[in-house]
DNA sequence: GCCATTCGTCTAGAATACTAAACGCCTTCA
DNA sequence: TGAAGGCGTTTAGTATTCTAGACGAATGGC
């Protein structure tokens, strides 16, 4: 009944070449996931055994998918990095995208008065998006208001930036910052005579 | 050695009031949360056991915690819903206002050698955490490896950065930046004469 | 070469999870 | 009133996980 997770083990262990539990888990099964996080951290079997308070047998036993470790067991071990359960099962272990990217590779999405520069090429799948922004003496991003649905912040970076949300206005100059509902209607503005550069993000992204 | 997560079950059933696994579990012990999201659901034991393929009284057992269920059983479980157990383990939600802050009023996390200066007096219930970070020549994240829930990007300001991430190491100056899964393993360093700043963004937030 | 370490794997036996089948309590219906 | 069925719980026994220790292979002195 037990059928389809587990293997047989006290047996051939493992007599042709499957490894994986067919159906099952998600993309890559707990032991090679464990494997591959422990190889990330530079970490011996024995050295995460100890300190997860478990035997090393037992970090062996779960990298091949011979057992099916409990909850307890898994969690004792995934505190040896540490890491949550949870975060174990969705982290993305391989299609490990971009992470540096040179200032000339961001992305232009505006363009004229006001520039728009995105970190990463691609906001899919992505929680955040990141913009380098620089507005010219006078850019706006206009009297009809902006909303969408998330939350988005920034820190002046250099100039002074005038932004309103929700019918109250401000001007903040360098250091200064902002966080709001991005449901709140708002709008940016350079009332300076200098070019306003800001750091930005928002989630979700919403180009 | 065993230790602390299971608890006798063979002998009184609990000789003091308590159910949860002390020191242990996030929120909700695994448990009661199965209990709550099966009521949820307006299933018996009974039901969900058979559509998971267990017997009632696996069902029972792990509701009162008097087993920590193995991730193959655990997974069978909540396939009867259906739901996956990341998802199952992080179930929460809250709320929050104020828009803008001054250079000045950016929380300091850190200091000493390396300073995070935070958007806001309070993540909690926020979805961004942004920090305006500083890093002396020499500042270090430590060899020991950050990481955390979530995904995180940021600019380089100014100076240049040493960022590593998943073993990954590279030099970024003014203007370049950087994204990545906050659970991949990661360490920051300034290798250059003068201070590097950085705005940064990460998502949930991590303090 | 040889010893000392470290690595991942394997095995016997102890500890734990899980099943099948009861139990007691409750409600419903005849 | 009693039979029938649903509920969550408990128990005895089986299946699985987990520990302690040993194994062979690889590595680094010396």
């Amino acid at each position: 009944m037990a059928g389809d997770f587990r293997r047989a083990h006290r047996s051939a262990p493992a007599a042709e070449g499957k490894e994986k539990p067919e159906g099952g888990e998600a993309s890559p099964d707990i032991g090679t996931r464990l494997r591959e996080l422990r190889k990330m951290h530079g970490l011996s079997q024995r050295e995460l055994a100890k300190r997860a308070g478990v035997t090393n047998g037992t970090i062996s036993l779960i990298e091949q998918n011979r057992i099916s470790p409990s909850i307890g067991s898994l969690k004792k071990v995934l505190d040896g990095f540490p890491m949550s359960i949870a975060d174990f099962l969705t982290l993305d272990l391989k299609p490990r995208s971009r992470v540096f990217y040179e200032a000339k590779e961001l992305r232009e999405i505006a363009g004229g008065d006001v520039s728009f520069r995105l970190v990463g090429r691609d906001t899919r799948g992505r929680a955040i998006q990141m913009m380098h922004e620089r507005y010219t003496p006078g850019a706006d991003t206009g009297e009809e208001m902006l909303s969408h649905a998330g939350e988005e912040c920034g820190i002046v970076i250099s100039g002074v930036l005038e932004l309103t949300v929700g019918g109250e206005v401000r001007r903040l100059v360098a250091g200064d910052a902002y966080y709001f509902d991005s449901r709140l209607p708002h709008r940016f503005r350079n009332p300076g005579t200098i070019d306003c550069v800001i750091v930005s993000a928002c989630t979700p992204p919403s180009f």
